[in-house]
This record gives structure tokens, sequence and C-alpha cells, in this order.
RNA sequence: CGGAGUGUAGCGCAGUCUGGUAGCGCACCUGGUUUGGGACCAGGUGGUCGGGGGUUCGAAUCCCUCCACUCCGACCA
């Protein structure tokens, strides 16, 4: 390609609306265009990363032996009657209706047609197991659609849905997706997580989401640093201490603590860890009007976990800070596990501590060296907090660290949720109907593009992994104007690296050298091939890899060891 | 849906309080000089100032109303 024929259009300035990385980068870059919120055409160079994206998605996913086929964005509310999604659903499905009143939607994913398509192509269990996939334009309207194409409304998926006669089967493809999407995000050039996710009320045995790691990630992610285990931190369980808890050594005392409200506040007043200090959380309870779930200062309470003990109300709700001087006699900030007459709760750790500081339940008071069983019951105990970094991980694999990702892909047994409910049914081996087990395995493909830059980029632009970047390789010629053998040389080399079949773009464009270097790093091209009259006086080309820190001077006749040497 | 904010040229912004017929930087076009890290000079193109209504001799500016977009929250879960 010529970047005098491709439309390379980039922007110093950095639009507004655009808040996270990923998005400034590819409206300056030129990558795409918003149309209307949530809503963006991709422009060519934009479109050039999808494909790719798309490409690998395609391969991997025809190489585990799933089908590939399209069905219809737009869908007939009769579908999402039967499986009882038209009510559920709510404002996020985008309904339409016909020139002859007939309601459709929008599809924001597949079950519903591909179920109804697979109960009357599937007849027999001999046609099982089957693995259908499209890559489809979806639509979902978020009630606020942001971050660019990372949520857009409309995105671009890889939705696949298996169908089984039995659940060794659905196991056995489950486990044969996992794996094509641990290929796909290998091969993509990024760096990724597989993650044990909630399986929600929809039931199923196992679902696992993959995230591509990035510090702007909207997840937080527990993980074995010396195993594979990794989960959303909300899912991560904790475990009760295994050493034995030490025995007391200090008396308790009351201590004056006006002002200090916060644990951070409490532990400086007190010059104490924070992890030496409890904190006592009143929450509505089921049998009770209140609940004390004490903490260890320093963790936080997951509210999911709470939410899931019997004694403790759902939705969890807080005590009203008024409402707790009644109930206690102190304030919230000076409340401890002392003397209560309502249930108290303990997370494990905080379980675990002695001569441990907390609340004296008198207003402007705190109490250190206080002790379980010696100063007050033994506690219920229960998983009340987030895991953080350095607790252990499940099944013996060492200690568990927390990174931030982005969910790119989500593997999951449905089970016969809409096959059951959509009445999808083959003749089993004993000639009696069955109704198959699904599964299901999306690929957000535009959400992609954008996690691969919030993993890769720096203060000059995008650094795309090889696998996915709109051109491999950028020659840049400089001071043609006065050297005409300088572009014969460029074009020579570009003629070359398209017979090799690498994606190269040959900057044609004229412009000053200043500026056609930052528009290939904004945009991201992993290698770049200067041509100077200097240069080919001297016998050499200049390259340099996007990640580099500094150009590389190498005989003209050695790029395409090169080249060899840094192509992925 | 609740709260806050913003709509002026492709992008970033000033002008609005105090009404007088629209401006700056970047980008773009022409010519010239330049050419190894976003060049310089000169001359240009481009805007129903988000839409509609009102007040006024006169509205980007004041009033009413609608719309779009952004952020926070709620909802989705």
């Amino acid at each position: 390609m010529r970047a005098s024929h491709f439309a390379i259009n980039t922007m110093k300035e950095t639009p507004a609306e655009a808040e996270i990385v990923s998005h400034q980068l590819m409206l300056r870059a030129g990558m795409l265009k918003k149309l209307a919120s949530g809503l963006y055409t991709w422009s060519p160079l934009g479109l050039k990363v999808l494909r790719r994206v798309e490409t690998i998605v395609r391969e991997e996913m025809d190489a585990a032996g799933a089908l590939e086929l399209l069905m219809p964005a737009v869908q007939p509310a009769e579908l999402w009657e039967e499986s009882g999604r038209w009510q559920q659903y709510g404002p996020e499905l985008l309904r339409l209706t016909d020139r002859h009143g007939r309601d459709f939607c929008f599809g924001p994913t597949h079950e519903e047609v591909i179920t109804d398509y697979a109960r009357r192509e599937l007849k027999s269990y001999r046609q099982l197991p089957v693995n259908f996939y499209q890559i489809q334009t979806k639509f979902r309207d978020e009630i606020r659609p942001r971050f660019g194409v990372m949520r857009a409304r409309e995105f671009v998926m890889k939705d696949a849905y298996s169908f089984h006669a039995d659940a060794e089967s659905l196991e056995q493809t489950y486990q044969l997706m996992y794996t094509a999407y641990s290929r796909i995000l290998d091969r993509l050039g990024l760096a990724w997580r597989a993650v044990v996710a909630d399986t929600g009320s929809i039931g199923g045995n196992a679902s696992h989401e993959f995230h591509v790691l990035a510090d702007s990630g909207e997840d937080a992610i527990a993980y074995a640093v010396d195993g594979d285990y990794a989960a959303n931190v909300e899912m991560a369980p904790t475990f009760p201490a295994t050493q034995p808890r030490p025995e007391p050594a200090e008396t308790m005392t009351e201590v004056a603590t006006p002002n200090a409200r916060t644990i951070e506040e409490v532990a400086a007043t007190l010059d104490l860890p924070a992890s030496r200090t409890v904190k006592t959380l009143l929450v509505t309870g089921t049998e009770s009007t209140a609940v004390a779930l004490v903490l260890r200062g320093d963790h936080s309470l997951n509210e999911i976990k709470a939410t899931k003990h019997p004694a403790i109300a759902e939705p969890l709700t807080f005590v009203d800070e008024a409402e707790a001087p009644k109930l206690i006699g102190a304030s919230v900030g000076s409340i401890g596990p002392l003397g209560l007459d309502i249930p108290v709760i303990a997370d494990h750790a905080a379980a675990a501590l002695s001569d441990f500081a907390c609340g004296a339940n008198k207003n402007g008071y705190h109490i250190t060296g206080v002790n379980w069983a010696r100063d007050l019951p033994e506690p219920e105990t229960a998983d009340l907090r987030d895991a953080v970094a350095g607790d252990p991980a499940p099944d013996n694999q060492g200690k568990l660290d927390i990174c931030r990702g982005i969910e790119v892909g989500h593997v999951f047994q449905l089970g016969d949720k809409y096959s059951r409910a959509m009445n999808c049914e083959v003749l089993g081996e004993d000639g009696k109907p069955i109704t198959p087990l699904m599964g299901c395995y999306g690929i957000g493909v535009s959400r992609i593009v954008a996690a691969a830059i919030e993993q890769n980029f720096d203060e000059r632009g995008i650094r795309w992994p090889q696998p996915i970047a709109p051109f491999t390789v950028v020659i840049v010629p400089i001071g043609a104007n006065k050297d005409a053998s300088v572009m014969e040389r460029a074009e020579s080399i570009y003629a070359d690296l398209r017979a090799r079949g690498i994606e190269t773009i040959l900057d044609d464009r004229g412009m000053r050298p200043g500026a056609a270097f930052a528009d290939w790093e904004l945009i991201g091209i992993p290698l770049r091939v200067v041509v100077s009259p200097r240069g080919l006086a001297a016998g050499q080309l200049e390259v340099r890899r996007r990640d580099a820190e500094a150009n590389e001077d190498i005989a003209a006749d050695g790029l395409f060891d090169w080249l060899d040497a840094h192509l992925a």
C-alpha cells in the first residue's frame, strides 16, 4: 500500500470526548469516526486491524471444528417471547416494528435464533455434537456507552453455540473452545488470563471469562502467581487462617480517639498498622434488625459474599448512620464488636487476630489489646472480604496477586435453558427425543482492538502487536527530493517486501521526516525502514522497532536478515 | 431516570456575564522558501454560533422550549 493512496488522517490534538487511551489513540490515528453515541465508523485503517483480529478468530474456530454461518441481525419478537427474554431483557434490547406492525429486535445475542435454527436442522443425535459460529454486528442499547469501541452500542462479536447429546460431550466442546480461545489470544500477541466466572442465575456447570491484562481494565482479577487459578476478585474465596491464633499478650486499654473516624485515622492515632485494627459494619439482618460484620481494618467488604450469608438480608443494606447510636450507643466510627447484643460475624482474617484494636462503642474512644475468647465470645466466622495480594490461592497454588483486565471473551455451559424453552429436540439412540445441551462462546472482536491498545501504547501512540498491526512494515524515504535514488531504492524494497507477503506501506507523501515519523508512531506500525541519501551513501539502511529505544543502522543487503529476526 | 456540564469551521478553544452582525491555534487549499523528529512566509477556503420560538432597531450573547453530546449516579446484574 502507498500512503498517498491510503486514507491516512491523523490528529495532533485529542478530541475532548475520549476518556481512555485506546479511544484517544484510535481517534487520533484516524481509525474511528463517531456517528452517534456508541456508534462508530471504522476507517480503512481501523478496519484493517479489525479484519486481522477477525481472521485469527475465524482460523482458530475453524481449526477447532466449529462451523461458520451467518444469522440475521434483526430478529422476530416471537422467538424472544418463546425464551421469555422479550419480557426479561429490558430497555437494553433495541426493539423495532416493521411496516406491518410486527415486533422485532436488533440482536444483542443469538441464542434464540440459533436454537430455532437447530430445532429445524437437527433431527438425530448422530448430528451431534455440532458447534455453529458467526462473526456478526450486535446491538445493545447500553444506558451509557463510553470508551469508544470498548463499550459501544453497536459492536462486532464472534458468537458460537454448541449442541450436545450429553453433558460429557458439552464438557469436551467447552474444553475445546477454552483451548481455541487460548490459542486466539496467544496468536493476537496479547497478555491475557482466563478467569473463573460467576455462572449466575442461568445455571450451568462452568464459565470462564478471558481477560486482556491492562492497568486500565474495568475488572480486578485475583490470580495464583505460581498456578493457573484466576478469578474475578469478587469471586475469589479467602480461607480461615492455617496458623493458630497467637496467645493474648496485651490487656484491654481504652484510648481516647477524638476525631478519628476512618480506619486510617484510628490507626494513625493509635500508632498501629491498619491490619491490627478491625472495622465493624452494621447491615440489616434477616432475623435481627442489624448484624455486625467484623473485618480487618485493611480489608474491604465483599458485598456479593456478604449477601450470600443466610443471616444477612438481601439486598445488602447498611444500617443508616443515624440509626447506629440507637442500636449500639455509639456513632459509626466508634463501633466495635465488644458487648454487642446483635449477631456478630467476623471475617476469617479478623477472627485470626489477637491483641487488636476496635471501636469502644463509646463515641471518641477505641480499645486496644482486644482478644477473641478472652474479652468477647468467639465469633461466627465467614468469608466476607475481597481477596488481596498475598492471600493464599485455592488448591494449594501458592499466593494470589491482583491485576486488572478487560473482558474480551466468555465461554459458558448453558445447559438446556434455551433448547428446553424453545422445544429443541433430536431423537436419541433409543429412538426417544432428547433435549440437547448447549454451550455458548463469545469473543468481543471490536473490543479486542481497543483492549490491545490499552495494553500496548506509549506516549507517542499505539504499539500494535505484529499479528494485528494494520501494516507490519513502513518504509519512509527521506530526502527523496534531493536524491532520486532514494525513492528508487524505497520502491524496490517495497516491491521485495510485498513479494515476500509482508504487509508493507510505503510513505510516498513527501512529508518532512519529523511529521512522517510522528504519524507512523501514532498509528503504531511495528517495524520502520528509513531510506536516506546519507544511508545509501554508506551502504546502510536505518531500521527501528516501534518498541525500541533507538534506531539501528544495518547493511543495506542485510534488511531481510533483520526482518527475519524481528518478524513475529 | 436523577444530578452536573457542554454544544461557536474537520480538531482544540476564545467571544456569552455587559446585545452592535464571529475570532485564535492546528488541519485544509494556492504560491514561494524549506526537508533527519510534528518547518517558515504570504495569500486563501471553510461557520444557518445544536434546532425552534420569543424579546429587541439589532441576538452566538437575554428569555422560553426541544434536541444532541459528555461526566457522576441509579438501573441492567
